[in-house]
DNA sequence: CTAATTCCTCTAGTGGCTAGAGGTTCAAGG
DNA sequence: CCTTGAACCTCTAGCCACTAGAGGAATTAG
């Protein structure tokens, strides 16, 4: 049994935001002591770690939800898993791609004018003036 | 002049968000005509031109606003106007350094048991396992 | 003059937490 | 057994950057 600090440190997720799991349905509301207090068991731990985990992926909390609910899935549901998998990556891969366009105009705007200072920085002119860019953004 | 409308046709910033923008002090109040409209001049055009472009850039307001502040920098305001771009570059490759980790990881798991379907899915299982992932995040 | 469109203000909701107030319970040391 | 201090409880409000909707007024084209 773990108290909800114990269950903090061994996931790294902030107990008010195992509270605010909790409130959403996410995770299961647990026993309680005497006094109110939270009382995990290992599955609690197991899901929490879940949690943790696919929200570093940048999955939003709806996604997490729908996988918690295909635990133990079999057939169709299996492929939905796949589903979101694969709908994730995607958008992961066209986040990558804006950034790193974004990157080589911030790059470009960083270096601006660096050295001759004249009396109009070129930084905020960057900045202001979307046609400079080499790419859509 | 334009109406708000046109402000937000010509910016691509969706007419609520210039009235946000207004109302936190990134835009100065507009004229208004005799029924209490606002009506923008081009000098409101090219400030919201600019804010647009920082926020696409990924800028948290209250950098766009600092920037803002900036015009017709001059000396040290000029120095501050660059840090703001090398730290933005900067907070900008981590990003995409994270991103990239975590899609290696995601598409290990978007293919998964492809083909073979188990009674236990590796996506689900993969989603909740931390440990087989390649490198930290 | 009418009808459609755009505009106005205001409130509340989104996602995903985070912080703080004000009070209670628990575990360890004396 | 009692005290102390850490950790717990609930509840409300705040963060960022918008977005949506209600209910009503102004503008513009025909």
């Amino acid at each position: 049994m773990y108290t909800i600090g114990e269950l903090s440190r061994r996931t790294g997720v902030k107990v008010p935001t195992i509270r605010f799991y909790e409130d959403k349905g996410l995770l299961p509301q647990p026993e309680r002591t005497a006094g109110n207090q939270r009382r995990y068991d290992q599955a609690a731990l197991d899901r929490l770690r879940f949690i943790r985990h696919t929200r570093d992926l940048g999955l939003p909390l709806a996604d997490v939800e729908a996988l918690l609910s295909l635990e133990g899935a079999q057939g169709d549901d299996l492929n939905r898993a796949h589903e979101i998998a694969r709908r994730q990556l995607h958008d992961l891969r066209e986040r990558i791609g804006k950034l790193q366009r974004l990157e080589s105009e911030l790059a470009r705007i960083a270096t601006a004018c660096d050295g001759q200072h004249d009396h109009v920085c070129a930084v905020l002119h960057a900045f202001g003036a979307h046609d400079d860019c080499s790419g859509p953004h």
